[in-house]
DNA sequence: CCCTCAAAGCTACCTAGGTAGCATTTATAA
DNA sequence: TTATAAATGCTACCTAGGTAGCTTTGAGGG
């Protein structure tokens, strides 16, 4: 890697905070930094090329990466992750799992670091230790796909709904964090279904005093009515 | 583990067998089935106390188990996977990721190996490498996963079904492995619906010529009209 | 400044799939 | 054997959510 002493300096503290490298000696930290090669990737850049996605390896320093998969059949979009900062992809290629097509976008302007496989394999063998960092890391991702899936295939659109915007208000300031200025059917994208409905159920939601909707901006005024959604489940059947 | 020389032998092989302790040493092997207690779990055995999912690791030997998560508010199931010889369960525990809420029910008789999981911790210091092979083997699930969620997303449930019966026949004897003998429930369980719906679809397909039915068995008999509903998507729209 | 286009809001329609209920068949056990 | 339960097949009904199409709003760029 070729860059300034400051952004290096950046690059380095933030892999020192992810638990994905946290029992990495400084001076391998170092060697993986080398054989990154550090990226831009503007807001709304798509990444659909082949070179990215199956021969190379990626850690997200900072900014906001979608992976999602496309349905051409129907022309949906489903989001199956957010990144942020000091996640790392596609471990599918790192693995040689090669069958996944997802896509990637960034949501917000994104600081990424890329790595070739190959080379990415031979630092991850002089470090055995990491093996086990990321075993963590994708259990816990895996644990979030799990309950994703539980959503989908068994509770309707208003509970998913309600609950996305639950697991993403901060509790105290009832702001949000990751998807916050996120459009209607970006929010579809992510639960599942279309921007017709998700907009819909904003609608009902409205009419209920759940929340209040100023332009690109959901704000919760009611955070219990909120809680219901997610505990009334489907009783009125 | 206290048992007959045969059964040791048995358990050892298998485990030879097995990727996910491939490149483990033949001493550390015997150490790994020291620690080990075996268990048969019979048939339509329901593991549900958290002795066995919260504080147990498991290795499957001979037998088929149903993971799956059980949602009470409409009564129904989702399986999340059908676990075969050589995988494991449940990493999840192992990893101290415990929020997620899993039962597992025995769907044929099965010799299952429980270890405790601090000593299946302790286990893994001692031998690394292994976490390389769980993190392989962990992500492979994940895609598994990554694919099921898109096809209960996205696809309806003649192309779920239809892909259900796909992947789990064998194509050149055009008989079934995994799911042979399954119910309707359990069909539903699996691709997210319920029996009633199953049901309905099997009929159809039946009077479409793809399949016939003979007592708690489903015989494919046009293949081709199988794959052309995996194809046809929702172009009827 | 206006122009353009995406996002949001809303109406109307339709169908896949969830539900309820029952009758029939098959399996398991007493 | 009979009895009990489970699996299957089938009917009828209903509603959540997908779709189409349009208007309105507002943000961003020239």
């Amino acid at each position: 890697m070729n860059i300034g002493l400051e952004k290096y300096r950046h690059y380095y503290e933030t892999l020192t905070e992810s638990e994905l490298f946290r029992h990495v000696t400084h001076n391998s930290l170092n060697q993986l930094l080398e054989i990154s090669a550090a990226q831009n990737w503007p807001k709304k850049t798509c990444i659909l090329d082949t070179s990215h996605t199956l021969y190379t390896f990626h850690i997200l320093i900072t900014g906001k990466i979608k992976v999602y998969h496309f349905d051409s059949s129907n022309d949906r979009l489903l989001t199956l992750f957010l990144l942020q900062d000091n996640d790392v992809f596609d471990i599918f290629s790192l693995m040689g799992c090669g069958t996944h097509k997802v896509y990637y976008e960034a949501l917000e302007d994104s600081e990424v670091l890329c790595i070739q496989v190959p080379l990415m394999k031979e630092w991850m063998k002089e470090n055995p230790l990491v093996h086990k960092s990321f075993l963590s890391y994708t259990v816990q991702k895996m644990n979030v796909l799990e309950r994703f899936i539980i959503n989908v295939a068994l509770e309707d659109i208003p509970t998913r709904l309600a609950r996305l915007l639950y697991n993403n208000m901060d509790k105290s300031s009832r702001q949000y964090q990751s998807i916050c200025g996120l459009s209607h059917k970006e929010l579809g994208a992510l639960i599942g279904t279309t921007r017709a409905v998700v907009n819909r159920h904003i609608q009902n939601f409205k009419e209920e005093g759940i929340l209040e909707v100023s332009r690109n901006q959901i704000t919760i005024t009611n955070i219990h009515l909120l809680k219901e959604k997610l505990l009334e489940k489907r009783s009125s059947y």
